[in-house]
RNA sequence: GGGAGCAUAGCUCAGUUGGUUUAGAGCAUCUCGUUUACACCGAGAGGGUCCGCGGUUCGAGCCCGUGUGCUCCCA
């Protein structure tokens, strides 16, 4: 069979993710073999895929795919969240390109256009995961507004508002102007923006034309003033405290109060205070018993508070108002001023900090149990790191506000009389059942829906069916899950609350291990986004460069716990590999033929094969500890060398026979099996190609992606060790032959000196192969017009037709000694300095004499070979 | 303002309780080479006052203090 140049990715992909699914390989059912359970981080429902995903779902895949070779039974959770925010807004612009405007709808006709919307779109993402290869079981894809999984939404809000945990109350919440909804705290990103510090003059109400001067970022929201605020203790401002000052444009007479929350220094030291816009002027107004006065719409635009702009936008007023309180003589100045601004995540409008009544769930009592899972390790983070960021969330954690002001998504189990009653039941009947005295009362729904995460924290639970079918066999079998992989940024959105849910409902931890990714950012360490177009198009780059490869180049760049830069180079470094594996195939391909069973296995063949299978036992060892500690990277970076170094560079070169020279049947055997390991050990990382070679190599009674892995070998040290003086001599007599300028066709004769000639009679073949000698020989003098080369106590007489370049070899020969001596001296140093003679653990003593002892020999042998260049 | 983390070769990172040859890998760079697996390749090389300063110790990339720079989270 007449393999192609290269591997070309596409067919095989398609051709094996099929098969796979058709035997069943990724379906999994309840048996009496250890579960791995993985629940994927549901992306949007709308979503599409992108490098985060790609190196979440690569990992989670890589995980699976392992424990499905050790002889576990895996399963890998798909499904979509329905969020909330950012599907609705999909729906509402996609209406509007329709010409329909949301609010000309019934909330029953947005419903049906957005779930027909869902239906069409939703879940192309799950289509995409299937191109990367993740074996994912497809059979229990779950939807986080499927039928039961409402139930149970809705059952656990019930639920926490008979505990007690859930409320209704009037906070300051963030607003969403866009969207017309509230936000939880995690949903607003902080930026830094370049904005202006206006100072404004405010009137005083006392004789004359006094007046007292505040600084603020925002003068639109001088209509909502119900205070000026100074520090009691400063000096330009004491006699003012009690009197009182007025608003400018309206004259509303507001009080001078003091309070020591204030900084002397920031501004002008006096704050006006206007608590239905600001956190913190909100708390003072409290403390203070201030009025509140709101003057903005839901929509960001000012409402009758603020006459003059009723109707207009709080940006688009800031700059008008400026201009009309300077004309009116109350602007002072404007200095350029850099402040935190908070930005919607979902639609980046600016949010209006703003008084609302809304549902909140009370976290303290629910955030106990579930820091001490994570601090006495019952789940284990990975990094660590993140325990800490875990902990100061949790120990300063504040109320979770879960309604939004949507219509996607769970709606608000509560209903309200005239009198502002309120009944929290599953349904209208279930209210009239419960409360009888509701019974003939014209009752509302709450039109608000919860925020998305109200449901994500159950999905753990719920993919299982275990809140709605409780202690069924599936979610005792499954629960709690292995371990969950995800992005730090949700560590409290979603991690942190799906602990507290596991220890609310289940009464167990949802999860074992969390492995936390890094960020995928563009070379330059910026964030992937949209705006920036640096963002790359993942299916763009599976056609050009292959599943596995793009899997492989996200893998090896991504070190644990770090970031990831990503770069389209590493993504060529996995197609090569993709290549080296090709390649190594086609060669094994071509000896297949050539088999011979005559006479016994090449002493130097037996060499090889021995020292490969401790060199493959010993890295599978390695591999092993490092997956178990979630070093998926180095893990790849391990196998990559053991394939391309040790395999491919050296044990294929040390058997390789002659030119159309035959191959001894059992080498060749041997060499197919190794190879089969090798393949088996990489499948997680790059499930496709080496799929495609294990049925490539010999007729196989089983697919590689469910070969369960054998147990490692006994590694031989000895063995070891020699391989790494075959190595060390190889490379050496290489470089001389290089420094000697000796072309690569000309062949050379190589005279050992050595104590130990047994050491290298096995090898000698191999040595002659790979240092294009005509003969190996061994000798007790020196030769006499050769190139020397020393080796530890070893010496190498290269003899070539070349003439030698005595002088080149003399300045390497002297660098050496150089080096060789200034390293004696350290040695000697230490070992001449008493204390640590004294306090030095005898290994560490022995350790130390023994590279003195090396040393000297070395600086022997050198001195030796200079001496007979003369 | 509060908290956390990071700083090792051009780049991305290893470096396990302080001692395992005066620091390792991959990529990139340079030199040589088209010898029938592979130029998506092979052979070889160069490249680092382990961020600065101070301390503990017989001994520090690793521990402690401090400074600087960067990143993230929270306000």
């Amino acid at each position: 069979m007449e393999l192609s140049k290269n591997f070309i990715p596409g067919e095989v992909e398609t051709k094996w993710y099929q098969h796979w699914i058709d035997q069943g390989y990724f379906h999994s059912v309840p048996n009496d073999k250890p579960a791995y359970t993985v629940v994927i981080p549901p992306p949007n429902v709308t979503g599409v895929l992108h490098m985060g995903h790609c190196l979440n779902n690569t990992i989670q895949d890589i995980l699976v795919r392992r424990a499905r070779m050790q002889g576990m039974n895996p399963c890998w959770v798909p499904g979509t969240d329905h969020a909330s925010i950012a599907t609705e807004a999909k729906v509402v612009a996609m209406l509007r390109e329709r010409g329909i405007a949301k609010s000309s709808l019934s909330r029953e006709e947005f419903l049906s256009y957005a779930w027909e919307w869902k239906e069409k779109y939703g879940g192309i993402i799950l289509q995409q995961l299937r191109k990367m290869g993740c074996s994912l079981d497809w059979e229990r894809t779950s939807f986080t507004m499927d039928p039961d999984y409402y139930e149970t939404v809705i059952k656990v809000f019930i639920d926490l508002y008979k505990k007690g945990k859930i409320y209704r109350g009037k906070r300051m919440i963030n607003w969403d102007v866009k969207a017309k909804t509230a936000l939880s705290d995690e949903e607003v990103i902080h930026k830094e923006v370049n904005g202006k510090m206006y100072h404004i003059r405010y009137k005083l109400d006392l004789p004359g034309e006094e007046f007292i001067t505040i600084a603020t970022v925002r003068p639109e929201t001088i209509f909502g003033d119900t205070a000026i605020c100074v520090h009691p203790k400063d000096p330009r401002y004491t006699h003012l405290v009690g009197k009182h000052a007025f608003v400018p444009m309206i004259n509303r007479r507001i009080p001078i109060i003091a309070d020591d929350y204030i900084e002397i220094e920031f501004g002008t030291g006096a704050l006006k205070v206007t608590p239905a816009h600001d956190i913190n002027d909100f708390q003072l107004g409290q403390k203070h018993g201030l009025e509140v006065i709101d003057t903005m719409n839901d929509d960001g635009t000012m409402n009758d508070a603020a006459p003059m702009y009723i109707g207009k936008d709080r940006i688009e007023v800031r700059k008008i108002i400026a201009k009309d309180l300077e004309a009116s003589g109350n602007l002072v100045k404007i200095e350029d001023y850099v402040n935190q601004v908070g930005f919607s995540e979902r639609t980046d409008a600016i949010v209006e900090p703003r008084l609302s009544l809304q549902w909140w769930v009370d976290m303290k009592q629910l955030a106990a149990p579930a820091l001490e899972k994570v601090m006495s390790d019952e789940i284990h983070f990975h990094p660590a790191k993140f325990k800490n960021v875990y902990r100061h969330w949790m120990e300063n954690i504040k109320d979770w506000c879960i309604s939004r002001q949507l219509w996607w998504g769970h709606r608000i189990p509560a209903w309200y009389d005239q009198e502002g009653n309120v009944y929290v039941e599953a349904s209208l009947e279930k209210v009239h059942a419960s409360f009888p005295e509701t019974v003939g009362k014209a009752l509302y729904q709450d039109a608000d829906c919860l925020d998305t995460w109200f449901s994500s924290w159950l999905w753990p639970i719920e993919v299982f069916k275990g809140m709605s079918n409780p202690n069924n066999a599936e979610i005792n079998y499954y629960y709690p899950t292995s371990t969950l992989v995800t992005a730090p940024e949700i560590i409290f959105f979603w991690v942190a609350r799906m602990i507290m849910a596991g220890e609310e409902y289940m009464g167990k931890i949802p999860f074992k291990d969390v492995y936390f990714t890094g960020i995928v950012r563009d070379k330059q360490g910026r964030k992937m986004s949209k705006s920036l177009g640096n963002s790359p198009d993942l299916l763009g780059l599976i056609d050009q460069y292959g599943a596995d490869a793009v899997r492989f180049g996200i893998m090896i760049a991504s070190p644990a716990g770090n970031d990831l830069l990503f770069d389209e180079s590493t993504l060529e470094q996995g197609r090569n590999f993709n290549s080296k594996l090709w390649n190594a195939t086609k060669l094994l391909k071509m000896w297949e033929p050539r088999q011979s069973n005559e006479g016994p296995i090449p002493e130097d063949a037996t060499f090889a094969m021995d020292w490969f299978q401790a060199k493959l036992s010993a890295t599978q060892l390695e591999v092993d500890e490092m997956l178990k500690t979630f070093r998926l990277s180095e893990a790849l970076k391990t196998i990559y060398g053991l394939i391309w170094d040790d395999y491919c560079s050296w044990y294929l070169e040390w058997i390789k026979p002659g030119f159309e020279q035959p191959i001894h049947a059992k080498v060749f055997e041997k060499s197919i099996a190794f190879y089969d390991d090798l393949l088996q050990l990489l499948h997680p990382f790059m499930p496709f190609i080496t799929e495609e070679i294990h049925h490539m190599l010999k007729t196989q009674t089983q697919d590689l992606c469910v070969q369960e892995l054998a147990p490692i070998g006994k590694v031989d040290e000895s063995v070891l060790h020699a391989g790494v003086l075959l190595k060390n001599v190889i490379s050496t007599l290489r470089d001389a032959r290089n420094k000697n300028q000796i072309k690569p066709k000309d062949a050379i004769d190589v005279h050992i000196q050595s104590e130990n000639n047994a050491a290298y009679q096995t090898i000698q073949n191999i040595l002659a192969k790979q240092v294009n000698a005509k003969t190996v020989a061994y000798t007790n003098a020196p030769i006499g017009s050769s190139i020397v080369v020393a080796l530890e106590k070893d010496k190498f007489y290269l003899v070539s037709d070349q003439a030698i370049d005595t002088v080149g070899l003399k300045v390497n020969l002297l660098k050496d000694l150089a080096h060789q001596k200034g390293f004696l001296e350290s040695v000697e140093k230490k070992l001449a300095n008493e204390k640590f003679v004294q306090n030095a653990k005898p290994e560490v003593i022995a350790i130390e004499q023994k590279k003195k002892a090396d040393a000297l020999a070395r600086i022997q042998t050198i001195e030796e070979s200079l001496a007979q260049l003369g």
